[in-house]
DNA sequence: ACTAGATTCAAACAGTTGTTTGATACACTT
DNA sequence: AAGTGTATCAAACAACTGTTTGAATCTAGT
C-alpha cells in the first residue's frame, strides 16, 4: 500500500458517492465512476471487489455522518425544556441538510436509498432511522405528557419528521417555483415555521 | 383493430403500469413486461413505438386519475367552511392513496416519478401538482386570513401536503414497525390527526 | 376462396453493462 | 541488480439492454 494507491481509492470513493447520490445505484455505471475519478475501468473491482462493494463503503460513510447529525441534535438540546429540544432538532437537521457543503451529497444519497431501496436499506434503518426516531419520540412523549407507546407519540413524530424531510433536495419543489429555493435565510424562516407549526399542533393533540 | 388486439395492448398497459410503479422506469425491462403480459418481446414496440411510448401512456392514465382525485377533494369540500375543506382534502387524499384497490399502483408510480424523475415529470407538475397545490393554497389563505402570495401560505401548504404524502407506500415505514400498517381504521385516525395537528398549527401561524 | 391489412412470433441486431484477464509499470527489500 | 508484491492498464468477456427484421398467422371484406 503506497500513498498513490490510497489516492485513487479515495478518488473512486468520492466520485462514486457523488454519482450514486445524484442518480442512484442502478443508473450509475462503473465506467462513469472511473471516468470521473480518472481511473481505469478495472479499478473499482480491484479496490472494492465490485460495484456493490464500492456502494457499501459509500453507504457506511454516509451512515457515520448521519449518526453524528443525530448526536449533534441531541447535544444541541441537552438540559433544555422539550420545546427547545424540538426546535434544536429541527434546526440542526435543516442546517445539516442544506448547509454543510461537502456533506450535502449524503442526504441526497440517503433519500434515494429510502425511496429506491437496495439490500443495504436495513442497515440504514437500524443504525440511523430507528435511533433518530427514538430520540424524537422521547421529546414528543414529554410534550404530550403521555407514555412513549401512546399512538399519538408516533403520529406527532411523523408529522415533524416529514416536514423536515421535505426540505431535502427534492426534484419537484425545485421545478415548481423559484420561491422554494433554500438559502440560509429561508432556512431559518423554515426552521421557525416547522417548530411553531408543530408545537401548536402537538399542544392541541395533547389537550382534551 | 380487433377485440383480441386491444386485449394484448391492454395487458401490456397494465403489466407495464404495475412494474413501472414497483421498480421504476430504468429497472424494468421490456422483456419483464412482455413476460408478465404473456406477449412477444416485439409487442411493446409494435403497439407503443418503444419502451418510453408505453411509459408515457401509463403516465397519462395516472395523471387522469390524480386529476380526478383533486376534483373529488374539491367537491367534497364545496360550500363548506375552510376548516371542513381542509379536512375533506386530507380525507379524500388518504382514502384514495391506500383505499381504492386497483388504482393503488398509481400513487406508488407517481411517488417514484417524483423521487426519480423522467422527462415526463414536467407534465405531472403542470397538470397535477400545481392545480392541487393551488387549491390547497387557497384554503390556507382563507384560514390564515392573508393574501395568497404571503410566504406563510406556501409554508403551511407544504406542511399539510407532506403529512399526506407520508401516508403513501413507503419502503422505510413498512420495515420500521408493524405499527405503521395502513388499515381503514388507522386511516381514519390518521386523517383526524393530520387535520387536527395542521389546523392548530395554522391557527398559531395566523395569530399575532 | 381469395386478397389485404393487421397482429404475432422467433431470431438476430448493435450497444451497453459489470467483471476478468494477462501484460506492464512501479516502489521497495534483499 | 535481482526479486517481490502491489497497482494500473488496454483488451476482451459473457450477459443483458431496447429495437428491428422478415416470415408466419389471423381476421375481415369481396
Amino acid at each position: 500500500m503506497k500513498a498513490e494507491d490510497q489516492e485513487t481509492r479515495g478518488r473512486l470513493l468520492s466520485a462514486g458517492a457523488r454519482l450514486f447520490a445524484e442518480h442512484g445505484f442502478a443508473k450509475v455505471t462503473v465506467r462513469d465512476i472511473c471516468r470521473k475519478a480518472v481511473a481505469n475501468v478495472a479499478a473499482v473491482n480491484y479496490h472494492f471487489g465490485g460495484k456493490v462493494g464500492l456502494y457499501d463503503e459509500v453507504l457506511q460513510a454516509a451512515v457515520r455522518t448521519m449518526q453524528s447529525t443525530t448526536e449533534a441534535a441531541r447535544e444541541a438540546g441537552a438540559q433544555q425544556p422539550p420545546e427547545q429540544q424540538l426546535r434544536a432538532y429541527i434546526g440542526v437537521f435543516l442546517h445539516r441538510v442544506v448547509g454543510s457543503g461537502h456533506d450535502s451529497w449524503i442526504h441526497q444519497f440517503m433519500l434515494r436509498e429510502m425511496s429506491d431501496p437496495t439490500p443495504a436499506l436495513d442497515i440504514v434503518i437500524e443504525q440511523v432511522i430507528k435511533p433518530r426516531m427514538a430520540y424524537l419520540c422521547g421529546i414528543m412523549a414529554e410534550l404530550l405528557g403521555c407514555p412513549i407507546d401512546d399512538p399519538r407519540v408516533a403520529r406527532c413524530a411523523m408529522s415533524v419528521h416529514v416536514q423536515c424531510l421535505s426540505q431535502m433536495h427534492n426534484p419537484v419543489a425545485s421545478r415548481m417555483s423559484p420561491a422554494f429555493e433554500r438559502t440560509p435565510e429561508t432556512l431559518d424562516a423554515m426552521t421557525d415555521h416547522i417548530a411553531r407549526f408543530s408545537l401548536a399542533g402537538i399542544r392541541d393533540i395533547a389537550g382534551p
